[in-house]
DNA sequence: ACGTGATAGTTAGGCAGCGTATTGTCAAGA
DNA sequence: TCTTGACAATACGCTGCCTAACTATCACGT
């Protein structure tokens, strides 16, 4: 998003405009140096999401996926298709609830989710290393205080 | 973008992933909310921009909306198709150069542009107003050393 | 004058997200 | 029991973004 799109606006909305403009900005470069990265692995950013919470956690639903994803079930059915089309996922019934499904994460599955975590780990450390430990502290913790403000609508 | 995707890796990485993470899970909540504001308007947040850089800026190239907009010329093929749809602007031929087009804003896409920026700059001012003048004059700041980390790839 | 490479815009195909509608299943109350 | 409302997953259509390939045009160097 360009600087540019509200130069005109002359009133104290200038710094607000700017702090939510950076914010996206920076979050669209973040995300797509990770897509970049993942290429090669052949997974998405948001597939890599998807088999690192399967590592973590377990089988589970599509809707728990979802809801740990903030993505509607209709999106994770896609994300689905897609790792399970590349061996990363399987899904199966749920024997105590005939509507469910469970996905689980594959041999082939766990071998992307380490690759991934290695290779963002170190990318994600250079990136804020521009910041101290301190300001990174304040940096999140100002985050937090804007996401709490956005949950409230 | 769940916390805790990266909960096991009890390193140092622990908090370079915390900022990365929140920082694109609060401009997803961004950009979310930007969206269904614009939605009564009939456009989307991309369209709102590319409304917005033709009133500031005037009649342009597709090629120069895809650089404002860090976007690829395809991408800018789409917007402008809807965009022109809905009647907020116009293609014509560029008498200096026949491979390329101008694209105009027209008087309802200046009415819309309008309404785009008094729905969105009171909004923002409010999802901002958790921070002091000080702490976001620091949250820009932060933004801007990472940025300029992020171009140098 | 004429290739040759660069540029402008589009198209085609793919992924990822959304909202909405649909189908099947569950669970609770009449 | 049976109906009704909620929930699970999917299908469909839309937007937005990408890359790659294509056509038309330009501009430069020979």
């Amino acid at each position: 998003m360009p600087d540019d799109f509200y130069e005109q606006t002359p009133d104290a909305n200038a710094a607000a405009t700017e702090g939510v403009m950076n914010t996206i900005r920076t979050a669209d470069m973040f995300f797509d140096r990770i897509g970049r990265l993942l290429r090669p692995l052949g997974v998405s950013a948001a597939g890599g999401l998807v088999l690192g919470i399967l590592r973590d956690h377990g089988t589970m639903s599509p809707s728990e996926l979802g809801e740990r994803l903030i993505v509607t079930r209709a999106t994770v059915t896609g994300l689905l298709d897609s790792l399970e089309r590349r061996g990363c996922v399987i899904r199966s019934a749920n024997p105590a609830d005939r509507r469910g499904l469970l996905v689980s994460i594959t041999p082939a599955g766990l071998t992307v989710v380490k690759e991934v975590r290695t290779i963002i780990h170190g990318n994600e450390r250079d990136w804020m290393s521009v910041l101290s430990d301190a300001e990174l502290r304040t940096y999140v913790e100002l985050l937090h205080r804007i996401q709490d403000r956005l949950v409230r609508s």
